[in-house]
DNA sequence: CCGATTGTCCCACTATTTGGCACTATGCGG
DNA sequence: CCGCATAGTGCCAAATAGTGGGACAATCGG
């Protein structure tokens, strides 16, 4: 429903090469046209001469093309009517969004960051209530975080914690946030601050789409965090970039929140994610 | 495989043309294998050698083509560790979950199942707490049914209804039922059974995979009915077989079953739908 | 440090695609 | 009820697009 217009029109684009931005001309024109096909018949192109213009070939061609995706399934073919994305791309895009090893994916991208900030970098996703650490990358500024991929930790107390509750119902925050402070919690250890703030500081993070945490969960340790969205839109994990106070002053805080969330995108896109 | 003669070297032993049935004399080898290639990985071999053997290319054909496919987004490339299904999946399968017309898919199955039993045919989906009918295929048998496409019918007195319920949790089901039957409502008028012998049959329904309806909803007109499951396995919709009570004994209702059951799964089939 | 895989190029050969054309089937609008 | 525009199906000569062998370099795993 995003695109409806696209009519056939000018955009004539003889042949050979139709979309000229592609990447250069590999050696596979035959798969590629099937693939821009389906994008055709994704865009909302349904009928066979709308196809055949908008990309460029001639009937017989693009009849022969449609018809070897509508027997394996990628489009549904209804007599006369059209043609549409068949199940076998259902299929494909769950198996996608399961096969998906989010560390794999996820590490290029935290590698540059790490590059980028020169500190520690981290990777999580939220579980039971909880952070669990997925994958980290040492800073370069000597200091040893005591983190561990494989650890857990309080979702109230870590800025990756915070970045995963940006993509909760803020209904669930006040809860998680009690999870994390129990009634009677010494004063002594670091902790998030108290309810109402908290969740003030959450709605200013779902609004600016990254999270800090001030020393809330470690003394002297401070860090910048973003969620990670999947296809569906959903908040399935989450980067942070954290270092020891000197090292984050706030402005340089103000600084890195954009650059993680992009991150964050950037990671999000691979998964399936699109914009807003 | 059909791929002609004139073959003879390379393409030895290892061809065994992957997923049988494949390939019938079709003009588009390269989308073809493309498109197995998407299927191999999908399996989930996700390295280079495993799919060249697995679907019988060289080598550098099958870089040839992981090359396109990563360069379009259809599949995820991790230098030096594999392969996996790509974003570009990922949103071609949301698209074609949206830009299912159920309508025009289910059509041609509900009219085999109408010719077949030669009564009303009906398709709906929930909306609301209510049945809202689709489409709808009279019988051949003279008599006419009230029911128009674009009508709403409570949920819990309804062929169509119960199908629908049986994906729901059996929690919704008294509420449903009740907002079937108002506080004092008169017994003159059609209704389901009361509560408790209800969810009995429900649960009976759902155990078997079809629904009856007994002039619940309307006296003199029984149905049969089963619902309809998308890509996620979720009831997304339901197919009924209706007729008056005379051409609908209850031995009838229960050859009728499997039938429409059937009939409900090759639609889903269509939607996506892969058996337990 | 070695062996096994993978990512890249290059290139001659021909099988795989191409696209025109001719016909039939079907849908839509009047 | 009729006709046009579009869709579905084959056939076929021509040549383009794809094939696969081979040689290297970059990496990984151990």
């Amino acid at each position: 429903m995003v695109v409806k217009q696209t009519m056939s029109a000018a955009m004539k684009a003889t042949e050979q090469e139709a979309d000229a931005g592609k990447t250069q001309g590999t050696g596979t024109q035959t798969l590629l046209r099937g693939l821009a096909l389906l994008e055709c018949v994704a865009a909302g192109i349904c009928d066979v001469k709308g196809i055949a213009t908008r990309l460029g070939t001639p009937r017989s061609t693009t009849n022969r093309m449609l018809a070897s995706l509508v027997a394996e399934g990628y489009l549904h073919h209804i007599p006369y009517k059209g043609y549409l994305l068949g199940p076998k791309l259902i299929q494909l895009g769950m198996k996608a969004l399961e096969q998906r090893p989010l560390v794999a994916i996820a590490r290029p991208h935290i590698e540059t960051l790490a590059e980028a900030t020169g500190d520690t970098v981290h990777l999580g996703v939220e579980e039971n209530g909880e952070v669990f650490y997925l994958d980290k990358i040492p800073g370069t500024r000597g200091l040893e975080m005591r983190s561990r991929t494989g650890q857990r930790m309080p979702l109230a107390s870590t800025g990756l914690g915070k970045a995963l509750m940006l993509g909760m119902p803020p209904a669930r925050w006040q809860a998680l946030h009690a999870l994390t402070c129990p009634a009677g919690s010494p004063a002594g250890r670091p902790r998030p601050a108290e309810w109402p703030v908290f969740e003030e500081q959450l709605s200013r993070y779902v609004a600016q789409g990254w999270a800090m945490d001030l020393e809330e969960n470690e003394l002297g340790i401070r860090c910048v965090a973003a969620p990670v969205r999947d296809g569906r839109n959903l908040v399935v994990a989450a980067v942070s970039v954290a270092s020891a106070v000197p090292y984050m002053p706030e402005d340089r805080m103000t600084t890195l929140g954009p650059l993680v969330r992009a991150t964050a995108e950037a990671i999000s896109k691979d998964l399936g994610w699109t914009e807003p």
